[in-house]
DNA sequence: CCGAATATATACCGGTCAGTACAGAACATC
DNA sequence: GATGTTCTGTACTGACCGGTATATATTCGG
């Protein structure tokens, strides 16, 4: 499983190339604010379109099941065009996957500001469904499956991906002990506890998704769920 | 993704090759029970020992992700005696999804076995947590590995395991339904639904065992999902 | 001791992988 | 129009992929 990283493509990147992507949802802002600086031939493509498929490959097939040749061809660019545009087949799938996260899982935010606890849960649990059994996207979570798929221990996908969804926990646990102050939440639940059981049952959708399963059968674990939920 | 499948396998395995492994759990006791027949030089390798190898391997890294130079080296064969035995990579793969099934996935029938419906969620939700998060094993579910990780939507490894855990599904959702009978669960509660919700938690939990969570956190959980339990 | 049968080890097959060298094409500036 | 800069397409690299051909060991029945 060793991996050809013969160049360092920070360097590469960084240094000799200066027109690489950024993704809409985080402009250097602070930085000079020069003009587009349009010398040479301009780009056939658009950057914001061909990273949108890469993300729908990647969401489908994987961070490894993801091949160059499959990527290129479902965004329409040739390889040069790519690396020149993206960098390497990790920056383009770190790049995917912010996009995934301000487009995808914006449902997050939003529940997090639900009135009661529960509400929160129930706009977790729908959000998930609706994202992860959606008609025009690929079924399943980019998150879960970069999580489980790589291969190696230390890959640096895995634990970017594990540290994105820690956060987003520590989140949903903050959400919680705000919803005890204010009384959605009995006294006797621990706020970290039901943040963990909440996100476990999400990231089981998200298995059970992927594997096929209908909307309304999720639905039916969600109801039960709820059904349960301690609290208003 | 287009996989080399130049040759059929079941056609050299079952006609020409006599001595294919067969995973102790699936004794043919029923067909002639030849003498071992052992004609040529003797396998110098125990077949049980290579199998529980490679299933450390492919639990560690997916299908896709265990590669045939991993497999053998960890198995301590060379490639023509790993094909010679066990097939071809698929067929290895399944036969150690039975040996998997049959040892580390024993509790499941066990658990079925609890007096009560919480007695089945209890022995069912902590069997997990002991087996996927075990020291002496890699982390995570196999089946949840292999359903997630499978490149092609077709891949009949994929299909196959997804087959596998309906089946788990459906004998609690048969367990349920008679523990409603018994009293232990409330009318008001769907036995299906109830299933569906406990086992999407228990494949949350497996990808959370997957990313490294420790078993104490995923206690937590539990005891909250417990706590929420309709009935006895 | 002789072949038949089976297992082993080496070396190889075509194919795919991520990534790149190079030449030509299209633009801005001079 | 010349020049510099950037993008695009073709063709390629070395490494690894799953799987196999071949030759050599090692055992058996005869």
């Amino acid at each position: 499983m060793l991996r050809c990283r013969l160049h360092d493509s920070r360097v590469t990147l960084d240094s000799a190339r200066a027109r690489t992507y950024l993704p809409p949802g985080m402009k250097c802002s602070a930085s000079t604010a020069a003009p587009p600086s349009v010398r040479g031939r301009p780009r056939e493509f658009d950057p914001d379109e061909a990273l949108a498929a890469a993300l729908r490959v990647f969401w489908a097939r994987g961070y490894e099941g993801a091949s160059m040749a499959e990527l290129t061809e479902a965004m329409g660019i040739t390889k040069p065009s790519l690396y020149a545009c993206f960098g390497n087949k990790e920056a383009l799938f770190k790049k995917a996957l912010d996009l995934y996260e301000r487009d995808k899982l914006a449902y997050i935010g939003k529940a997090l500001e639900a009135p009661t606890a529960r509400g929160v849960a129930e706009r977790l649990l729908n959000g998930a469904v609706a994202t992860h059994c959606g008609d025009s996207d690929p079924h399943g979570c980019l998150g879960v499956i970069s999580t489980v798929v790589c291969a190696a221990e230390a890959d640096p996908i895995r634990a970017d991906v594990i540290k994105r969804r820690a956060s987003s926990e520590a989140a949903v646990v903050k959400r919680f002990e705000q919803a005890r102050r204010d009384g959605d939440l009995p006294d006797s639940v621990c706020p970290t506890k039901l943040a963990s059981c909440l996100t476990t049952l999400l990231q089981g959708l998200a298995v059970k998704a992927q594997g096929g399963a209908q909307p309304e059968e999720l639905q039916g674990s969600i109801d039960t769920f709820l059904a349960m939920w301690p609290g208003r």
